[in-house]
DNA sequence: TCTGGGGTCCTAGGACCC
DNA sequence: TCTGGGGTCCTAGGACCC
């Protein structure tokens, strides 16, 4: 069972304030530099559309509501319909913030059938959150995943084993997960436009032409998931921190303190979710939205926050600046579980200590509440979540 | 009132090893 | 008599997803 939010953040917010209700809504970040991360299908269906610059949403749609995102709300939600789902099965899947995939197997014993509990799910969030969603229903991920999403918003899709190649058939090869403008494009080109042609379509044509993905496609589109069900103990592949300020920035002091600042907000993040790794990355963006991204692997791995941030700022020095930056980001890659005792990282148990405290701290009275005094040099701006965060945290 | 942030997977080429 | 074949690990970038 696959279970989706409609239009999450904006019914949340269109739940909690009634004014909104019913009219065209944007949630987004603060500050200038900001994108729609939501709309309500009131906006939806006017052309409001994810990714959307303020500017551009105002002149389509001059009457459009912007409200700014409240993370902790939206988090919150999730883990309160994360503990719904837990009452009808063990095994759910966080996918995003709003998704979640559930296996019914072992629950059919004690309900009726999978669409009775989809029905008892989606009952159960409208009551307690007041916003709706869509849920499908299949024999694997994939076509579960289709199937939520043809229903939506509001649908329930339950789709038999039976019946998943009819159902495929006569989808356009973009609702396939994976298949996106570029894809979408390549295979029209090829005259295939549905699932059922790409199907039908040789696959030796399909892998000379896009490799292992060849092989993918013709696999999905009989509804078949070529995906091993993808679940290393919840270990993520890489953990990382972006940010867009309000101004470009050119002095490399203040490059430095914001590369200590991200630096940090990654180390925690890895402490968090007991981690080490031994790949770093840096990220920097120019004004003309060139991106450029160097990384390093390190001989050992670590959750330091300082000597992740010697390592961004070593490849920082790798580069010759060519202008002014509008996006730094720190990302950490090549992860391991870390749950041997802190003294294998030797040297490091009286900083381990440290950061212990100082989380301790951030923890109890406020993100930032204790920060290297540097970084009093970044001017903390408020940034709405990305709707693929994955509250893991809260889970493990 | 120009373009967010957090991820995943794949490719291609180079360094290096035997 | 100008250069094989197999492999690993690493880097940079792009497509895609929510």
């Amino acid at each position: 069972m696959y279970i989706d939010m409609d239009a999450y953040f904006a019914s949340v917010e269109q739940a909690s304030r009634p004014y909104l209700r019913g009219k065209p809504v944007a949630v987004v970040g603060s500050g200038k530099r900001t994108v729609i991360v939501a709309s309500s299908y009131e906006a939806k269906r006017l052309g409001i559309k994810t990714g959307m610059t303020r500017g551009e949403a105002i002149r389509k749609l001059p009457s459009l509501v912007f409200v700014e995102g409240r993370n902790n709300k939206y988090v919150d939600t999730c883990v309160r319909i994360h503990e719904i789902l837990l009452r009808y099965t063990p095994e759910v899947e966080i996918c995003s913030i709003d998704e979640f995939f559930a296996d019914l197997t072992g629950s059919l014993l004690l309900f009726p059938s999978p669409a009775d509990i989809a029905a008892a799910v989606k009952r159960e969030i409208g009551e307690r959150f007041g916003i709706t969603c869509s849920v499908g229903i299949a024999p694997n991920k994939l076509v579960a995943k289709i199937a939520g999403e043809f229903g939506k918003p509001d649908g329930l899709v339950a789709v038999e084993k039976d019946d998943v190649e009819r159902f495929m058939e006569g989808l356009p090869v973009e609702s396939i997960p994976g298949i996106g403008r570029k894809m979408k494009e390549a295979l029209n080109a090829l005259g295939i436009r549905t699932c059922g042609e790409l199907r039908d379509f040789p696959v030796s044509v399909l892998r000379r032409r896009f490799g292992i993905w060849g092989d993918y496609l013709s696999f999905m589109a009989r509804g078949t998931d070529p995906f091993r069900a993808r679940d290393q103990g919840g270990l993520p592949r890489s953990i990382g921190h972006s940010m867009t300020f309000e101004k470009n920035i050119g002095d490399r002091v203040v490059i430095r303190a914001r590369l200590l600042e991200l630096s940090g907000m990654v180390a925690r993040r890895l402490r968090k979710e007991k981690i080490v790794a031994k790949g770093f990355s840096l990220t920097l963006r120019y004004p003309d939205f060139t991106t450029l991204t160097k990384r390093m692997t390190l001989p050992f791995y670590t959750p330091n926050g300082r000597i992740i941030y010697e390592t961004v700022t070593a490849l920082l020095d790798s580069f010759r600046l060519k202008d002014a930056v509008r996006l730094l980001g720190v990302s950490a890659f090549n992860v391991r579980r870390f749950a041997a005792n802190p003294s294998l990282f030797g040297g490091l148990d009286r900083e381990e200590r440290l950061w212990k405290a100082v989380d301790d701290v951030n923890d109890a009275f406020g993100e930032c509440s204790l920060r290297p005094a540097t970084t009093l040099l970044c001017v903390r701006h408020h940034w709405v979540i990305s709707p693929a965060y994955r509250p893991v945290c809260f889970f493990s």
